[in-house]
DNA sequence: CTAGGATCCTGTCAGC
DNA sequence: TGCTGACAGGATCCTA
């Protein structure tokens, strides 16, 4: 599912994509995944807040996209699309982000399509299987004040230790998990990178918020980085890739995740066989040895994270 | 106010 | 083989 390193790495792309293009129809194929009137016009910049994306357009509007769940953002050129306007684009002809799925290589629009936004050069499909995200028109000047953007708390770069230990504090009695899956706490954090930052930080999903010292915290929210940002570099978990001629797709998260997924086989730290337990009400991946104690220590932690680079050495290899 | 469960939705998969 | 029900989860709504 889409997270804050997804919807950066499909924000980059897009903006390689239909910067500067315009967009002349829209075709609305579930009222449910549009909400509000369509409008044209040519697209000035695409922005990220949080896990939500916006295009802003010439006139004034903005779109406002959240791909929840299972959203995809499918960019097809049909060939026709040149960057810059001006080098022919290699015979790529297609860019697909957001849940991974045969989407990405299957003909469209499909009956997962819900949105066609057409652009002078190329075709955007927006596609969710579940119809729990949308695209929604906004006055440019209005987007920060949307409900759910202006709710939005720091990311984990731009907020410090301190300010995430009293922020966990003020939700002392809530677990650990819930409390970084909320966006108003901390923003970007999903169920995937919420995993693994809590297994690079060496802290169990069930502990109470309020019982992580201020050294805990500091390891969560640079485990937190760590993850994203190795996820962002390597293009948003690999999720979000040009589709190969050979019609192969990403695949998605195998390359890093240390737990997600992972239920039965061997932590790359200790050899214990990662579980899957269930924890606010979602699927949860855990380490029970690395994430057992209460307190883990620095020494866990470096062990960790020399257990990470031997892991990655060998991927390299 | 907080914490936690239900809800939305549809494709997938286990179990019978 | 084919049906049924559980499950997946981001954000919001509702309840205690």
């Amino acid at each position: 599912m889409p997270e804050l390193p997804e919807v950066e790495t499909i924000r980059r792309g897009l903006n390689k994509l239909i910067l500067k293009q315009k967009l002349t129809k829209i075709d609305i194929l579930c009222e449910k995944s549009f909400l509000g009137t369509p409008i044209t016009g040519t697209v000035t910049a695409i922005r990220r807040f949080g896990k939500a994306l916006v295009l802003d357009f010439n006139n004034g509007h903005s779109f406002i996209i959240h791909l929840r769940m299972t959203g995809q953002l499918i960019y097809d050129s049909d060939g026709k699309f040149t960057s810059s306007g001006a080098e022919p684009h290699p015979a790529r002809s297609r860019y697909a982000a957001g849940h991974p799925s045969d989407n990405f290589i299957a003909a469209l629009p499909n009956k997962q399509t819900r949105v066609i936004l057409h652009f002078t050069n190329g075709i955007l499909y927006f596609n969710d299987q579940r119809k729990f995200g949308f695209i929604k028109p906004t006055p440019t000047s209005e987007v920060e004040k949307d409900p759910f953007i202006c709710k939005l708390a720091k990311e984990p770069w731009q907020m410090t230790a301190q300010e995430l230990h009293a922020r966990l504090q003020k939700h002392s009695n809530s677990l650990i998990k819930a409390t970084i899956l909320d966006q108003t706490i901390i923003c970007g954090l999903g169920n995937i990178y919420a995993d693994e930052a809590l297994f690079t930080a060496g802290i169990h999903p069930e502990r109470r918020s309020g019982s992580l010292s201020l050294e805990d915290a500091t390891r969560l929210l640079e485990a937190a980085k760590s993850v994203m940002q190795t996820s962002i570099d390597s293009g948003g978990s690999t999720m979000a890739t040009y589709v190969k001629a050979d019609g192969t797709k990403g695949d998605y998260l195998d390359k890093f995740a240390q737990v997600f997924h992972r239920e039965g086989q061997a932590c790359y730290c200790c050899g214990t066989p990662i579980i899957k337990i269930k924890v606010a009400g979602r699927g949860t991946h855990i380490c029970p040895h690395c994430q057992s104690s209460p307190l883990s220590n620095s020494q866990a932690s470096a062990y960790r994270n020399s257990a990470n680079s031997r892991k990655k050495a060998g991927q390299n290899a």
